[in-house]
DNA sequence: TCGCGAACAGGATAAGCGTCCTGTTTGGGG
DNA sequence: CCCCAAACAGGACGCTTATCCTGTTCGCGA
């Protein structure tokens, strides 16, 4: 059943590249187009893979949905949020440098597809629980890495009167949100001006305009 | 080819009324588990209509998805928010009190299925550029009117040193962040954590603690 | 009362979907 | 070198999808 009238048969076995680029695939149709509206066989096209290849991998749609969830949402969120955060020099520098830094680069790409972990969560956290779960666990981990920045500041004398954990809850539910506003928006000033204002709100209480 | 032989024939032509549910059925299967999750199928078997009725009031399902906009979530928005907002006595008890009511609400009827508006947000406004623009408009309203509350109390000396516009965008952003972060955890936690820090950060900058 | 357009019935249709199956190729361990 | 499990090819399969078509019924205006 193979082909035999292509001229040249060259295979290579590449478990382990193949694996990647389907998930690098669907992480890429997944974040932007969303779960439902990608299909397998746009997948397939676009990681260069047949049926066969991809049903070895991953016996399901929901299987391949798991692993992006794992192998690439979380570390993206790692990437892009916890790690610039904690070696930012105080909290509000890192959380502003963020918002900052993603707006900056959605307006050079010229479109806003959005938060990939809330794209998710919308969609597939009623659809099926394992989803949920997952989704749910990188939520606790980037609002913990958050609060420890915050402590830490606290400790050192840099910062007062936060709670830790409510206010990375809010940074997180404002980044959420303001990029949801900036993707129906297709414009990325909602999350500067959310940075703006948790920068406001974490200055000291001290008598100050602006 | 219409039905003879079940015993009577009741019909009664009601466009306003088929419609009607038809939109109703459609806002609450695309509300809860999305748009392209959802089968016209299932929309027909929900509201009791036929391929022949459903096609006559919406040629296509994007149709119906345009209509849910204009008269279901639209409407949504108005009632849940800018109302509640607008006829409080201040902006914080306005703001404070929505939170917690729709809080309260997910706890009582025991699943989060998120903001409407939110979910068709992110599902949505990359898909299709006139979804975009009527989910963009619903969102520009929603902040206007609390802005526009904002301003009102500190035109009565009720508030200082905000940005109403900007703190609108903070808040509005929050709940619909704190929703994802809600639906995630299927626990309304996230959101009452908002209101507060909201409370807080709407507090005049006087020294107190906490 | 009657006619005509709007409202609705019910299925046809073609394309697309996710999954699975059989067969072939690869490459590392014996 | 050989062999066998893993890796992959390619398509069949059954089901669902959204749309559309023809035919029937309703109900308002005249």
């Amino acid at each position: 059943m193979a082909e035999r009238t292509r001229a040249a048969r060259v295979r290579t076995n590449d478990p382990g590249g193949l694996r990647r680029r389907l998930v690098d695939a669907a992480f890429e149709a997944f974040a932007t187009r969303g779960y439902h509206a990608t299909s397998v066989h746009d997948l397939k096209r676009a990681a260069g893979a047949t049926g066969g290849a991809l049903a070895h991998h991953f016996p399901s749609k929901k299987d391949l949905g798991l692993a992006v969830l794992q192998d690439r949402v979380a570390d993206a969120v790692e990437e892009t949020w916890i790690r610039p955060v904690l070696s930012a020099r105080t909290a509000a520098d890192g959380i502003s440098a963020v918002f900052t830094r993603i707006a900056d680069e959605l307006d050079r790409q010229g479109c806003v597809s959005g938060c990939p972990l809330s794209n998710l969560a919308l969609e597939l956290s009623r659809h099926d629980d394992d989803f949920r779960r997952l989704i749910d666990a990188v939520f606790v981990r980037w609002r913990a890495a958050v609060a420890e920045k915050i402590r830490t500041d606290q400790e050192a004398g840099l910062l007062e009167g936060l709670d830790p954990e409510a206010f990375a809850t809010l940074v997180v539910a404002s980044y959420s949100g303001a990029m949801a506003m900036a993707k129906a928006a297709q414009d990325a000033q909602a999350l500067r001006i959310c940075a703006e204002e948790l920068s406001r709100a974490m200055q000291p209480r001290s008598a100050s305009l602006r």
